[in-house]
RNA sequence: GCCUGGGUAGCUCAGUCGGUAGAGCAACGCAUUCGUAAUGCGUAGGUCAGGAGUUCGAAUCUCCUCCCAGGCUCCA
């Protein structure tokens, strides 16, 4: 029998007997590594450990701590808890279930109609376990189309995802097989046999550090006109410590949920009495938005920006105009009848009023470009499953801006634009981004392929201009123009979509808005739209997610709290108050009605800044004992002259507590 | 809109088998005057989301509606 020679990732070479295993070549290099090992990946593939290898293949042994290892548990946990689910409802019709991020899922349709609970989770659990106990190997098998399609005769959403991927494969239908010609499956006991392109690890007993999450329903292939089934999700890693870290990152992350902070620290609600989706802001929520919005006026005066205002309702006819009623009548509130008959709706969008803004005198080219700004407040009939906090709500107040320029502006506008988005958003301490390019789908986009083609080449340009990393996202443009979209990370790397910059071709003219150009001719302008926070309520709740409420000081509702020590300092502590406040500080005091332990926790929780505490030395001395947001260690006897210079730097560089 | 779970005092929550409402914090009052994360005592606070039903009796069981959470779909 000859050798064939492999190549390992750092790039050596090794012989093996002809016919080894991605499990013989690991037993060669060490035991440990073929204790560990997995699966394999082989020229690029993923394949099982026991596959023989070809020839000059490039093999690297998969092993559990890495991100194609937990692919495999994760995948292979979700063929355990199929094998649960089918061992406790005889008769379960398994559907697809693939590994996702941080875990797995799987879809079934239960006999009788019936619905997972909660409750079932505890038992699924223990079932998943006992399988896992029982070590049991995942073999796979290869069988024809109609081999395939007899062995899961009672399983229907197997045969319609052999019989898909027969004929007319999709993407989700190739991820469960790898050929079009054949099935593959994997059986971890004679009881349970899944379709499957795997690979899968070697037996149950390589896993077992999971945890099922929830359960909810899903549409079978995603599309909401089919039966929907039972999902259950779960989480699955290779250690139970690096389960444990998983579920306390979650346990942080709910930490930060703004909707929690919300509650805290006092800034919005949304009460019942108003509706799903409708918040309102108190007063610490109110300052903390009305200095955000003060911001960007200012930053959008700068910049050029006109600033405009419309209604929040329209009759009917400038949505007929607009065309949304065409195509976007269902996230509209329902119209109100008035005066005879006339429907009135409220507005879901700001674009076509600045469009009458913009038609309301004859423009020049020499006017352009022409930009117009406003917190215009929208209200968008969202379905009662998706409102979330104050990120999906049905009424909301964007920084929406149009732009109206000539086609040979719109390099520059565009770039202007993006630069202005940027510098805004590090404004706020966000500081991680990328970008997403948005091209034209196919077959159903207006305006023509010259345009098109200079559009996304422009948008390009500026993106790759902007230094950034650029995600392609074809097809994902509106049928209207191409767009760009700012993606930022926070504080614990989720990414938020933030800002859009949308080339339309389509508003002018369906509302016959010109300009007159330099050979006196009528001629369309190119519209932007464009808005930086998104909605404000949204971008609120970015960034109170992205701080953990410990907003920099210029953005907080309280920046100094004045404690005095005993009452007869309450005077002076009125006074370090009012100086501060001279200066545009938020400061408040509170008086020694509690021990001054119990007002500095009072004031910690809300994540003031800074506690200024008072008492008989700095009476005599005009001083103060400073203890800021985070630190457990005051420092006495700050001048109150020194202080003042502090924060007011602090507050003009937008810096936090700390940062020094 | 669909699936699963939830809604008890301002907040966070407990409430057993269906027997008639509880705690901590917050609020209010009185006392306390204190140097860096909870001073003591007292008082008040409830249509148990809303409605209907079953029952001698419902926070508890059933149905409907509203709202919230996690998913699915959607996000032009």
């Amino acid at each position: 029998m000859s050798d064939i020679e492999v190549e390992l990732p750092d790039g050596s070479r090794r012989s093996l007997p002809e016919g080894a295993s991605a499990l013989d070549l690991a037993s060669a290099i060490g035991k440990r590594l073929a204790k560990d090992a997995l699966a394999a990946q082989v020229n690029g593939q993923l394949t099982d450990l026991t596959a023989p290898l070809p020839a000059g293949a490039s093999v690297a042994i998969v092993t559990p701590a890495s991100e194609l290892g937990r692919e495999v548990i994760r995948h292979s946990s979700a063929h355990v808890l199929a094998q649960a689910v089918t061992r406790l409802w005889p008769g379960a019709h398994y559907a697809i279930g693939p590994a996702i991020t941080d875990g797995f899922y799987y879809d079934f349709e239960l006999p009788g109609g019936a619905h997972f609970s909660d409750d079932d989770l505890v038992r699924i659990d223990a079932e998943m376990r006992a399988i896992i106990a029982e070590d049991q190997p995942f073999t796979r098998s290869e069988y024809s189309i109609d081999e395939g399609l007899a062995l899961f005769e009672d399983q229907p959403f197997k045969q319609a995802i052999i019989n898909a991927v027969a004929h007319a494969p999709s993407d989700e239908d190739l991820a469960e097989v790898d050929s079009t010609s054949s099935v593959s499956t994997y059986s971890n006991s004679p009881a349970f046999t899944d379709l499957c392109r795997g690979p899968h690890v070697p037996s149950t007993q390589r896993l077992g550090h999971f945890k099922l999450t929830r359960v909810a329903g899903a549409y079978w292939r995603g599309d909401e006109k089919n039966p929907q089934l039972q999902r259950i999700y779960g989480t699955a890693w290779e250690s139970e410590a690096a389960l444990a870290a998983h579920l306390e990152l979650l346990a942080q992350a709910e930490l930060r949920d703004h909707r929690k902070l919300g509650q805290e620290l006092d800034l919005f609600s949304f009460p019942s009495e108003v509706g799903p989706g409708l918040a309102v802001f108190h007063p610490k929520g109110g300052t903390m938005r009305r200095v955000m919005e003060e911001y960007s006026r200012k930053r959008h005066e700068v910049s050029g920006y006109d600033f405009v205002y419309s209604p929040h309702i329209t009759k009917s006819e400038l949505f007929e105009i607009s065309g949304h009623l065409d195509w976007f009548a269902e996230s509209m509130y329902p119209p109100m009848e008035l005066d005879g008959g006339t429907t009135y709706y409220l507005k879901p969008m700001n674009c076509p009023f600045h469009t009458l803004i913009f038609k309301s005198n004859q423009r020049s080219y020499r006017d352009l470009p022409l930009r117009y700004f406003e917190f215009g407040s929208v209200y968008r009939y969202e379905k009662s499953g998706v409102v979330h906090g104050l990120t999906r709500v049905r009424g909301m107040t964007q920084d929406d801006a149009h732009i109206f320029c000539t086609k040979e502006q719109m390099g520059e506008e565009l770039t202007r634009t993006l630069q202005f988005v940027l510098d805004l958003l590090r404004d706020f301490g966000l500081n991680d981004f990328y970008l997403e390019l948005s091209t034209r789908p196919p077959g159903k986009a207006v305006g023509t392929d010259e345009e098109w083609d200079e559009a996304e080449a422009t948008l390009e340009s500026v993106a790759i201009a902007a230094g950034l990393d650029l995600v392609m996202d074809p097809g994902g443009g509106a049928f209207y123009g191409p767009k760009i979209s700012v993606q930022a990370r926070d504080a614990i790397g989720r990414t938020h979509q933030m800002s859009t910059v949308q080339l339309d071709f389509q508003t002018p003219q369906r509302f016959d808005a010109t300009y007159v150009a330099a050979d006196n001719t009528r001629t369309l302008p190119i519209m932007i739209h464009r808005a930086l926070f998104g909605s404000v309520e949204r971008f609120m709740a970015i960034l109170l997610e992205h701080y953990a409420g410990n907003m920099p000081t210029w953005l907080c509702p309280e920046q100094v709290r004045v404690l005095g020590v005993r009452d007869d300092h309450d005077a002076y502590a009125i006074y370090v108050a009012e100086t501060l406040a001279l200066e545009g500080v938020r400061a408040g005091v509170e008086g020694a009605n509690e021990p001054l332990g119990a007002r500095i926790r009072k004031a910690k929780l809300e994540k003031i800044p800074y506690i200024l505490v008072v008492g008989d030395d700095d009476v005599e001395k005009a001083t103060l004992g400073v203890n800021a947001r985070g630190s457990n260690d005051p420092e006495r006897g700050v001048s109150v002259a020194e202080f003042r210079a502090r924060l007011l730097e602090e507050i003009a560089t937008h810096g936090s507590p700390g940062d020094r």
